[in-house]
DNA sequence: TCCACATATCCTTTCATGTGCATATATTAT
DNA sequence: ATAATATATGCACATGAAAGGATATGTGGA
């Protein structure tokens, strides 16, 4: 992957947060939608943008889309996603995603019957 | 300074090789012009740009400008600055460029008459 | 004061990027 | 086969950044 085409990805906020909750584990599109409350079109198209570029790869699980950070992660990539944290000062909301990310978790993990949780699962071995 | 506007400013390979010469030490318009072999205009814009958004800085030293990476280096962009040397074989230009920088320096050392050497001593100290 | 040099800025054109809407595709269940 | 859900894509528009040429500013020396 070329440098310039990573950092070009990295000079949106959505695509830092999208970055930010791959970084923790795969996730299907609704999931991240609901996340950062943005319209299914933005999300797409952001995931459709970092998945040309190899920054993000997918799997289909029914009808799920579910996105992750390649393996292994590219290391420029992995070692900003390390300063996103650093500096939650200046973004809370990386830190409010994580928490929100680890609610919609639980809840499936609560409710099997609507869960997706296998494909997490399968992804991650979570 | 913002996170995001650092990434737009890594975006450009000019603005890269810029800081990757200015890692090393100070340097005046017209060296990072010479060894970038780009025009004036274009040289004078991006550091323009990158001394709006702070991650530069400058010192008029008689008719030169001396520009410097600021102290301390902010962490985010310090962490990429070394990234880039480690990837020295998806850009080239950035070894080239620090020896092209040694070369321009010794030729200051070698004729004193001509010198802005001051410049450089005065800024780091080296 | 006038000139030469180094550097910065203005203005215009061009090109890339993000966004929204509508619509298309793919999968599962009925 | 059809409907419903999840996701992707094409098109049009607005916005912002990059590039080039010309010109302005600031400094030191004659």
């Amino acid at each position: 992957m070329e440098l310039v085409s990573l950092y070009k990805c990295l000079c949106d906020v959505q695509r830092l947060r999208i970055l930010n909750l791959l970084k923790e584990g795969p996730l299907c599109v609704c999931h991240i939608q609901e996340i950062l409350g943005e319209t299914q079109v933005k999300i797409s198209k952001q995931l459709q943008y970092m998945k040309k570029l190899g920054i993000v790869w997918v799997r289909r699980e029914g009808v799920w889309m579910v996105y992750s950070l390649p393996v292994p992660v590219h290391p420029v990539l992995l070692a900003n996603l390390h300063c996103l944290q650093a500096r939650s000062d200046e973004f809370p909301c990386f830190a409010e995603d994580l928490q929100t990310r680890s609610t919609i978790l639980q809840r499936y993990t609560d409710n099997l019957a609507e869960c997706p949780q296998v494909v997490y699962q399968s992804a991650t071995g979570r």
